[in-house]
DNA sequence: CGGTGGACCTGCTGGC
DNA sequence: TGCCAGCAGGTCCACC
């Protein structure tokens, strides 16, 4: 479900829910997420603590707790968080239920149980497994059209697998990875290693504006996307290509086509992007 | 060795 | 109506 647009929607709207308030008990209903929960962690490193911070890094939300402890969570392709008052009884796929101070609890549900959640410390955070070998965040000064061209040289990778590579910038997913690529005009295709720095110019670029743009219309909801208060994002109205296969591109006239690159759906306008 | 395909799950949609 | 194939916003890892 979620890319970095989502995850950030979600943190804006857990960061006042939860800062402030203690965990003050878990209930694991299925630990099988993507790794196994690990419960008699979660009880014993994040019961009784206070809230001090929501952070986000990549697709990651970072719950910090007084005074060094984090849970990390990541919500997969399905996971959705939400703040209320005690639930009357579980929904199908609530795996995760925390409960708060002030009757109130935070509550994880994930269909496709794609997601994770695991207790760290703020010492061991940048180098776990799941943390360090990700790439610099798209929205800080660190992402540069530079930065860009040197991870490429050499690589014939596609530039659509390329901006959905972790490991080379952070947060861009398959919706935003298709938008991208029609702003800066390049065709998804494109082997990286024969781009020119005017290229990367205008992916950098793009890759900014499309994720600041989505971060401002609370996301994109596809199908199922909604924050921590229920709400549904706006982006997909903004969508250009994404989804639209068939249809005519706003620029040029031609019908965006759908093409499969790395398993995944990849759209473009054949007119416009080279 | 870089890079891709399948695997992990459930649910929904569209065609027959 | 029912069944089945195909698809879905993420990530890891075996294998080419």
């Amino acid at each position: 479900m979620p890319e970095l647009p989502e995850v950030e929607t979600i943190r804006r709207g857990l960061e006042p829910q939860l800062v402030g308030r203690a965990i003050t008990g878990v209930r694991v209903r299925q630990p099988r997420l993507r790794d196994v929960v690990d419960t008699r962690a979660l009880q014993r490193e994040a019961v009784d603590r206070a809230i001090t911070a929501v952070d986000r890094r990549a697709k990651y939300l970072l719950i910090r707790l007084h005074p060094d402890r984090v849970l990390i969570i990541h919500l997969g392709m399905t996971g959705r968080l939400s703040v209320g008052p005690p639930a009357q009884e579980d929904a199908t796929h609530d795996h995760l239920i925390f409960d708060l101070s002030d009757d109130l609890e935070l509550r994880y549900n994930d269909a496709r149980r794609f997601g994770m959640c695991v207790i760290t410390t703020d010492a061991d955070l940048s180098s776990h497994p799941r943390m360090q070998h990700l790439g610099p965040e798209p929205l800080l000064p660190s992402f540069t059209a530079d930065y860009l061209r040197e991870r490429a040289r050499g690589s014939r990778r596609p530039i659509k697998n390329f901006l959905m590579d972790a490991t080379v910038v952070v947060g861009v997913g398959n919706i935003y990875a298709s938008e991208c690529l029609y702003l800066a005009r390049i065709r998804p295709t494109r082997e990286v290693g024969r781009l020119r720095p005017m290229h990367w110019t205008r992916i950098c670029d793009a890759v900014r504006q499309v994720l600041q743009t989505a971060i401002e219309h609370r996301g994109t909801t596809f199908s199922d996307y909604v924050d921590s208060e229920g709400r549904e994002g706006d982006f997909q109205h903004q969508l250009l290509v994404y989804g639209r296969e068939g249809e005519v591109c706003a620029q040029d006239r031609r019908r965006i086509v759908r093409i499969v690159q790395a398993g995944r759906s990849s759209y473009y306008c054949p007119g416009c992007q080279r």
